[in-house]
DNA sequence: GCCGTTTTCGGCCCGACTGTTTTCAGTCG
């Protein structure tokens, strides 16, 4: 399993206890920089570590946003458990003043006020103070200032869930042909994470170019008025922030308030058409992706906000504000090619090496994807026969469809006895001879069981033309046995794909954590393709383990899992995530032409 | 605390919006 995340949270809390306490603030985004690089990491920074070191301590500085300090820090981490910096900065601060960050709108300065001078240790005692209104004798609290605080605690305690991207991109579509639709916009569009691909979304950004700027005045009403909005945020002249409520319709999920939250939070930004492609860059981020580029153009001696790059003059006002030409502005392509870069696309702008290519790269795209390789139909628990599926894989351009439907174990499912597997196959060979236009190929989606045998015996998996082995059960058992499970299935001959490797649900079940790194190298070496299943419940494999099974060399597949006519429409999401994994379309078996994608299935038979 | 195609010291991205202010601090992205 990987440490990374864990690693990431204890130096993300050094970096708020260190801004809680009102020390030097570059520290503090030093921690925060690292926290957010440890996250992001595609390997086990822990196995990194290993006993520590002088190799260790070189390894970890190589990483962008880790120097000497923080290395040294991570190594006293992985060796000792503990870090005695940070426990030293936790005696400082009561235990219950630091999940009061999580208020939105609560800053460090101001909680270190109300600290000091308001006796705040906790949520009760900060309730206290508004309650008996001591907390307008406050420096800069006001009526206002404290209205919007009890709205914030409010939101804060109903829980902050990060949105699905599938229940996000749909909002977001249908927001966006509402503003498309005003007279004299020209454009619109979604930026932020959502535009990179992340599996979940923390805010809509929304963009607008518009003619002139009484258009732009409509644009912002419109968005505002909005029936599904709920709380005006803010409202300004070029940016409005809005929360509304969600209705989302999980399809085959049933979704509560715990899995989706209770609203989420849309930005608009209204700009000029001459500056869209500024601001389309400005505004999709990811953070640490801008803060590169904008560094890179100062060294260039230019200088890049929202509204353009701009030779830099040094003058103490912003360039756009005093009319001056931007060097490059209208589309991010100019603006990348101004300073000197490929087109980066957005699914990879993270800091992550992209700054360093010296060509777009190739990424894996919807149109290269000519097959599924994991569907089910009504003989187990999908909502399509066997022709229909085959018809709606058609209908996408594809050249094969899998029919594989769920082994005995999924008794819930539905899954097949062996004699009813037989028949099924039988009845799957027939459609692809009575069908044209399409290869349907009988397999199976057959369990890994908790000590990684499979569910069905070899004769009987050696019928099938393609064999995806998921793990559906025992999802929380140990790591190690996970490992072990995982690597016995990969281990098999007769086994194509994993499914959904972890079983994750995204905001709702953790799932198996397998060493990753392991599980790749044995799925190079007996050449079975990981999978990333589209499913934006799922996402499994994630962004993370798929750049490492990439860099690794490891084959990939992306499938829907398709149980009702809409999953297929899930495929880009497992696309965006296969490209935040830079996978290229020769590690992604669906993209490959027919022969040779039936040559690889018949070289396990 | 990190980092270097002007720097190994002295910077650290940049602008919008809000509320409480008589000119700006804090927060956010």
């Amino acid at each position: 399993m990987s440490a990374n995340p864990a690693m990431a949270g204890v130096f993300g809390e050094i970096a708020k206890l260190l801004d809680l306490l009102g020390e030097d603030r570059f520290r503090a985004i030093a921690h925060d920089k690292a926290s957010r690089a440890m996250e992001a990491h595609p390997t086990d920074l822990a196995t990194l570590v290993g006993e520590g070191g002088v190799e260790a301590r070189k390894g970890l500085m190589a990483i962008e946003g880790i120097g000497p300090k923080i290395a040294d820090k991570i190594i006293e981490l992985c060796t000792t458990g503990q870090i005695s910096e940070l426990e030293e900065l936790r005696s400082k601060v009561p235990p219950g003043l630091l999940p009061l960050m999580q208020i939105p709108g609560l800053g460090p300065k101001t909680l270190h006020g109300f600290w000091k001078q308001g006796g705040v240790v906790d949520l009760a005692s900060l309730k206290a103070i508004i309650e008996s209104g001591a907390i307008l004798d406050l420096p800069r609290m006001g009526e206002k200032t404290v209205t919007r605080l009890k709205e914030s605690i409010a939101l804060a305690e109903q829980g902050n869930i990060r949105l699905a991207i599938g229940l996000a991109m749909p909002i977001a579509e249908r927001m966006i042909a509402r503003l498309a639709a005003i007279d004299g916009v020209m454009n619109a569009a979604f930026a932020g994470s959502l535009r990179r691909g992340k599996e979940t979304i923390g805010d809509i950004d929304i963009l607008v170019s518009t003619r002139d700027a009484a258009v732009g005045a409509m644009v912002g009403e419109a968005f505002r008025s909005g029936a599904e909005v709920r709380q005006i945020i803010s409202a300004g002249e070029t940016r409005s922030s809005v929360r509304i409520a969600l209705n989302a319709d999980g399809g085959r999920w049933t979704l509560d308030e715990r899995t989706v939250g209770p609203s989420i939070q849309v930005d608009l930004k209204i700009i000029s058409n001459e500056s869209w492609g500024a601001a389309l860059h400005y505004f999709t981020g990811s953070k640490d992706h801008n803060v590169a580029v904008r560094q890179r153009a100062l060294d260039m001696g230019l200088t890049l906000n929202e509204y353009g790059l701009y030779e830099d003059d040094k003058h103490p006002d912003p360039p756009h504000k005093r009319g001056l030409v931007p060097v490059a502005s209208r589309t991010e392509a100019e603006i990348f090619k101004a300073v000197g870069l490929p087109y980066i696309p957005p699914e990879i702008r993270e800091n992550h090496g992209e700054l360093r290519l010296t060509a777009t790269p190739r990424l894996v795209e919807v149109a290269d994807i000519k097959a599924e390789l994991h569907a089910h139909t009504t003989e187990s628990d999908g909502e399509l026969v066997i022709d229909e599926l085959a018809r709606q894989a058609m209908r996408r351009g594809f050249h094969t469809i899998a029919v594989t439907d769920h082994s005995k174990s999924s008794v819930i499912a539905g899954g097949l006895t062996p004699q009813r597997l037989r028949e099924h196959i039988k009845a799957v060979r027939e459609a692809d001879k009575r069908i044209d236009g399409i290869s349907i190929l009988p397999g199976s989606e057959v369990d890994i069981l908790p000590d990684g045998t499979l569910d069905y015996d070899d004769d009987l998996l050696a019928e099938l033309d393609v064999v995806v082995a998921s793990p559906h059960a025992s999802l929380s058992q140990e790591p190690a046995l996970a490992t072990k499970r995982l690597l016995k299935a990969i281990g098999h001959p007769l086994v194509h794909i994993i499914g959904h490797p972890t079983g994750r649900l995204i905001n709702r079940r953790a799932g198996l954590s397998p060493d990753v790194a392991e599980i790749i190298a044995a799925a190079k070496e007996h050449n079975v393709a990981l999978e990333i299943n589209a499913h934006w419940m799922r996402l499994d494999l994630r962004d993370t383990h798929v750049h490492a099974a990439v860099d690794a060399g490891c084959l990939i597949a992306i499938n829907c899992d398709v149980h009702a006519v809409d999953d297929f429409g899930c495929l880009k999401y497992g696309v965006m995530t296969g490209r935040r994994g830079w996978l290229t379309p020769e590690l992604c078996i669906n993209t490959w032409e027919k022969k040779k994608l039936h040559d690889w299935l018949k070289s396990k038979r």
